[in-house]
DNA sequence: CCAAAAGTGTTCCGAATACACCCATGG
DNA sequence: CCATGGGTGTATTCGGAACACTTTTGG
């Protein structure tokens, strides 16, 4: 049978990206019955590793429990080991008492995952929060966010992640917006159509944008086997 | 008292460079008195943390003891957990009887750290073996190896990283041949010079080269001062 | 005077930037 | 017909890449 291991846990930065915003997901602490010290902080979604569990599938566990999706994008970005990393006090307390477990020391591995927005099913006390806006968090959780959205940062200049958290089909302006909320700076709109979308893995569907009162826009949608067939020719993301 | 988290350990992978060729800090193992399993078997150095030590300081202490150097280059890169990690199962043998801990399994933080060759003062059972060439490691090392040297082509490319590897005083040529062993190819020297002349921080020093039998090269150092002014106005090391 | 590595400039090309107007739709 | 955001092209600048010869020293 499989136990928890008490000594490492997991945690997980989920991102998810909702017309202009980049949020964060986060959930409420539970109460600890009869105690005053509970209060209403917010926590990363987490969880001790099971002893025989990969740390990858243990964050895939966390996430299927939270959001119903699996095959989510997932990254290992960093560790958060410090001794006294638990605190402050109260927040120790909470832990113990809620887990039930004699927690001493607990190193985390730090993920951060992306997530489309539209597909997730949330269980309670889920709430998506703003990035650039996050309230005081349990623990070393509002490093841990930091950290993640700088991984991000960097490497979403890279890599192809904005197709995770982006809908299935998209709009070159949702794609921009995207962007610029990771980023945190504006980016001319010529500029950046003159360089996405030469790329062969945007493809362009025969769809257009409906109910909108303007000029509809062009959906399209990103081809993973293009991308992969193709990713060395190409010069990237580097926007 | 601190005593050993038997659950988490670091394993760092120090890079050093001598003239030309980039290598990495091997211990042999240590033989087991009676035992056919011992082998010449090389691993990283890394130890099991301490219950109340930070993982930084653990690493730094694997690094000390065994180089007698302070104050060196460090970075946390990747963790590895996978719980079969410590196989094959001759290496947890030797792991068990060597340690006196029941290990079970045990989570690793893996660092890569730069030291210059000339400073170092190593104890015994170490050996620098190019990276090119590493032989068969215990348990995963030759993955963590192999990522390492990954995560420092990536790095070395945007932080000033090449001046924890060279001396004090260097030549621009010894900088060159640096890049090109960890990058693994051969850059235009007079397009290399052009590019990194410029720099503020890189200090001609009234020194030059001295008992080689051609033109004696111009000496540098490294101005660490300069660079932390400077580094927001440089384009950087985008070689 | 010969061998060996240091040091130096120019041209070319592709990528990044800056910038302003017409188009298609819903209401 | 008007308001709204979609979509397009050009000129300029900057950085990266390619490329060969002269200089200084030791032997």
């Amino acid at each position: 049978m499989a136990t928890l291991n008490p000594h490492v846990s997991v945690d997980c930065v989920i991102f998810g990206f909702d017309s202009n915003k980049l949020k964060v997901l986060l959930i409420e602490r539970e109460k600890i019955a009869n105690n005053e010290l509970s209060g209403h902080k917010l926590k990363l979604p987490g969880n001790l590793i099971l002893d025989n569990e990969e740390l990858d599938d243990s964050a895939y566990r966390t996430l299927k429990e939270l959001t119903g999706l699996d095959n989510i994008f997932l990254k290992q970005f960093e560790v958060f080991g410090s001794p006294n990393r638990l605190s402050p006090i109260e927040d120790l307390i909470w832990l113990k008492t809620s887990s039930n477990i004699a927690v001493d020391r607990v190193v985390t591995i730090a993920y951060y995952s992306l997530i489309k927005l539209q597909d997730s099913n949330l269980t309670d006390k889920t709430i998506w929060h703003p990035v650039d806006n996050v309230p005081e968090l349990v623990f070393d959780h509002n490093t841990i966010v930091k950290k993640a959205l700088e991984a991000l940062q960097r490497e979403i200049r890279t890599e192809p992640l904005c197709f995770e958290l982006l809908p299935k089909k998209f709009t070159i302006r949702q794609m921009q917006n995207l962007y610029e909320a990771i980023l945190g700076e504006n980016l001319d709109n010529r500029n950046f159509r003159k360089k996405i979308m030469p790329l062969k893995f945007l493809i362009p569907l025969e769809e257009k944008e409906r109910g909108v009162s303007h000029k509809p826009a062009q959906l399209y949608k990103f081809d993973r086997k293009l991308y992969a067939r193709h990713r060395k020719e190409i010069s990237g993301f580097n926007l």
